[in-house]
DNA sequence: TTTTGATCTTGACCTGCGTCAACCCAAACG
DNA sequence: CGTTTGGGTTGACGCAGGTCAAGATCAAAA
């Protein structure tokens, strides 16, 4: 019985409302203690997985934050999220059983390894879980309508703005700061989530700043005026 | 014994490739049939569902053509994806239990309805279906993932080209043409779909017209060059 | 402490696409 | 059979954001 032993199990982590279904009695949530095989690091810069690696494990991240990013055969780079405590990342993997983007640690970060035999196993007899991994699934999906919007029709400001409110809204879930927050990702990654470039991302940082809207200095952001970044986000409605 | 009885079976529709498990045993079979409680015809223009209704089914595409769309609350639209025959559309429900996007016929359709529960159960007791479930929304992900990068990081003429290799890929793995295909859209919904106006799409149109890569007459496309528009979506790989 | 390299900021300029407007075309309809 | 109407095309022009380049800032290494 090492230290680690008693840590490994979803019953007793705090983080267990953002990542497993709710409403279990003890004896299912001693089975859902088991999905979870083992615990993984990954320093800061490393990846989590790879494009074309084999896909066998789903990852609820317990702490640290990655960044996901996909890539056409010439090159081209898009990030598509940024997932941090609580989140799921691997669900890509699960179609061609092969991952298809690479998960890129932003920060020193622990996934807990949940295989996805284990997984399809469980859900077959715990209905919770079953519907908690559809639910996990249906939201990525949503939210990939949400960035689709933003990539489609929105305009540097509006998207820099609902970015902003978005991380905030996550971390505020989390417990921290509703207005403030440590950006662990570089301009650049940024830009390549907003389909911006970097230096249109720093102009925007400097705009808002002069607008008294936001505090930027380097990583660190403060909001000042959350319902003017809400106003840049949608135009009409909030008047 | 109407002569609709006999048709409601996925065990004898021969689109069960496209939206079914693959090697299941009879009695597999027979109750995957049931799956499907009834089927529902949507003539061109209307809505299979809309934003915010309550979400219980899932439905298989039978014939037709639809498109998703998302839209923020200051009325701006975007089209999230073009669907056809064998595909499934109502993913985004799941997660809220009310369907988050807009699904409108493009042209006289009739879609398979299967409710949720009844899916649920019996994927509980069917691991290929199971599997099967997983796996559509997970390609769901990965398609998106896709239109992130098109949306974050090409320009307009690689938009419109792998736009339209993507439409042709997927109506000759129904039995069409490879070179040749009717739009079912208008410009504009190309266009939300591109993150491009509809002056753009005409255009760009034109402009591949010209350079002799497709021939366009309203909404008949003839592809005369497979590889240019290929060439066009990955410059510097397929030299 | 200095050096180095990565990241960020800012300015000047350019261009791809959006905007606006006029016109065309074909299917639907009285 | 002319008219209407929704969709499509094309041109002229402007601007948001890209590109290129020069510094500034900061953290880690030496």
């Amino acid at each position: 019985m090492n230290s680690n032993s008693i840590k490994v199990a979803c019953s007793n982590c705090n983080l267990r409302e953002l990542c497993m279904p709710m409403g279990l009695n003890d004896s299912e949530m001693e089975r859902i203690d088991e999905i979870v095989a083992t615990r993984r690091k990954i320093p800061r810069g490393e990846n989590l997985f790879r494009n074309g690696e084999k896909f066998n494990a789903l990852y609820a991240i317990r702490t640290g934050f990655f960044k996901t990013c996909v890539s056409s055969e010439d090159g081209r780079d898009q990030v598509t999220g940024f997932q941090m405590a609580g989140e799921i990342i691997g669900l890509d993997g699960i179609v061609s059983d092969h991952h298809t983007c690479d998960a890129v640690a932003l920060e020193d970060a622990e996934v807990c390894v949940m295989t996805y035999d284990r997984i399809e196993e469980l859900s077959r007899e715990i209905n919770a879980l079953q519907r908690h991994v559809h639910k996990i699934m249906s939201r990525e999906i949503v939210r990939e309508h949400g960035v689709m919007l933003l990539l489609g029709s929105m305009r540097a400001e509006e998207r820099l703005a609902a970015f902003l409110l978005n991380l905030v809204q996550r971390l505020h879930a989390r417990g921290f700061s509703q207005s403030e927050l440590v950006l662990r990702m570089t301009r650049e990654e940024i830009g390549s989530y907003l389909g911006l470039k970097l230096e249109t991302v720093s102009r925007t940082f400097s705009k808002f700043a002069e607008d008294g809207i936001i505090e930027v200095k380097q990583r660190h952001v403060r909001i000042l005026n959350t319902e003017a970044l809400k106003l840049l986000v949608n135009p009409q409605t909030c008047q």
